[in-house]
DNA sequence: CATGAATGAGGGTTCATTCAT
DNA sequence: GATGAATGAACCCTCATTCAT
């Protein structure tokens, strides 16, 4: 009554995986159109799994969405690599790299807020990854600051935070797109017209 | 049960009045210790009416988010005031006012949100306090612009949008709390050390 | 679809009582028939209602089983006064109150548990109860002691919890039906035939 | 991954006899902790096996206790032949071994209820352990009542569960410890003072 | 023999909201 | 106006048991 797409036979053992991978799909699918606050029995009804089958793999919400997004990482630390490599700016890079930071960020609604707890509590096996592009996010910085690309006295984690706002800004769905555009471009200029402090950074 | 000496008959109208501003005085704190997604039950029960009292004066959660709030906002607008008539830095004028506005969002523990989606869906009583800032803010803005002191594409909208992320990064028990007023600094001057404007400061 | 015999119309206010008694009704019958775990659901169901209205009454599985035990409270209670009343002999009074108590813990499978357990943690509307019973035995069994009827060094709570530990062995459908009354039997004069008090009878 | 070096393809029988005795001593730590009551799957994990094992050695939680309560048996066992070689009265013999036979009901937390169920129904490996206990209760109750020291109209079985019931009021966390003791000399010597029926036995 | 993934009913509990009184 | 009982979907989680490998 269950698992099994009907005439596939049996499948254990080995089809733990395949259980497992067939939860991510439908957790991918069921938060990205209902957010991460989604029932999680729903995501089992709706992966023809027993709610058990679901809380053997993923022991909570955090969990689960830490699978998720781990999928997602691969993709995101081909972009540092491939921004490592690029010959060019390193203002530019870290620009980037915030870019792709904040659409990860972004996958699905409501997602930026699970991220800052982590964040801010440790726990949770999001707080890992986390941790991981706030290091990436301040080596990016520190190249660009060398060049003298980038303010002296900010810290990466501030930027991953900022990163997480800006997507946070961007989940709702906004009565005016232009909007989540015009905080990146904020959150690297910023509104003031002034000089950056001459002299400051030469 | 709650404000009336049982027996009396008479009701004066004044009573909604006090009832209403007793549960606004109850939510105050009750969302000052819970955040915002506490129960309006408890609430009521705490207030020591029915939730069908509460319920009349205020229909749903933002109804009494935004009583909550103006009464707040007249202090904000006092601010607004003093700024106005204050003789100094439109620029400068600016950064306070948006000061202000972040203590306000941060009123309460998840605040921001309620506030980022009455702005986002324009239905809500939120969403014409926000509206409201949003001007003022613009206005702030404008002036700053016309003196050179804010950069001319950024948007009234955009930073109010901001200001309220800045809140909702400062939510969380950070780790760190100088995250803050860095972010808070982010949003003025940017990230980024390039000029401000091409051939503004030489 | 829930909760009105069809054609009763609608049932408010007042009829909380009804409901109330109702849900009680329900739980006498289901905890007769499942013993005193059975789910509480499920009762709510079968009384037509919500979980939630069930909740209300009954916070939890004690509260229900206490109210559902102070209607039977009341019967033991004319016992009570019947022996007081009744003449003959105070050990005879006493026997016949353990009695009664002892089919007042046997009312539903599986109560002597949480009953014993209310008398221990003291917390639990079941322990307020208990206490009174407690009480009663004590009076009965000092009037039995000032007559001679019954041991010195007895106490009230020892009787009390012995009656339930009796209802409890007969709580299980017992293969020998005849072991219920042994036990009374033993709990009143013990295994021993050795004289009673050294001298009481030569 | 529990007892055999992977790769070593040989598993020899005895592995079998190692696992189930691990399995045991597990089990005796856990429902020593937990009480009788404790999660089967707790007790696998926690001794390194499947389920699946433990259900293999112990279909059902009954066996598992069974296999536990028969080690301790075999203490039991000890006692009643010193108990039969000891030249003294029967009656205090019988009384001893009632002690034993509670000790040993008392091992776990929720230990008496399985047995008096496993009594009652006659099924279960329970209850072929607590025929044995019953028929040895009856050997010493027999003796003392030729010797007059125990009444004639009461039966081993009933004994046994008078034990039983001890064991179980025992079992809470009594807020008065004396009341395992007065229950059981209540047992011994019944509340009652009246002369022990003179001539019903002599 | 051992494994451990899967099952899935069932547990208690919460709460925004409605509506008869 | 105020009341508060009722609703009932939803939530997360547990665990005894089965069975393919």
């Amino acid at each position: 009554m269950s698992q099994t797409t009907p005439g596939a036979g049996r499948k254990p053992r080995t089809d733990a995986q395949r259980n497992r991978s067939h939860i991510l799909d439908t957790a991918e699918e069921y938060f990205s159109a209902h957010g991460v606050s989604g029932s999680l029995d729903a995501i089992a009804k709706q992966a023809g799994v027993g709610p058990g089958t679901l809380y053997r793999h993923f022991p909570n919400r955090e969990a689960l969405l830490a699978a998720l997004l781990s999928a997602r990482r691969e993709r995101l630390e081909q972009r540092r690599e491939s921004l490592r490599a690029g010959a060019g700016d390193a203002a530019d890079a870290l620009a980037q790299w915030l870019d792709a930071l904040a659409e990860w960020a972004g996958a699905f609604d409501g997602l930026p807020e699970p991220l800052r707890q982590a964040l801010a509590e440790g726990t949770s096996p999001l707080a890992l990854t986390c941790e991981g592009f706030v290091s990436t996010t301040d080596e990016f910085l520190r190249a660009a600051q060398r060049e003298g690309g980038a303010r002296p006295e900010v810290r990466g984690r501030d930027l991953f935070l900022a990163v997480l706002a800006v997507s946070w800004v961007r989940g709702a769905a906004m009565a005016d797109d232009a909007s989540g555009a015009a905080l990146s471009a904020l959150l690297r200029t910023g509104w003031s017209s002034a000089p950056a402090r001459p002299g400051a950074e030469g």
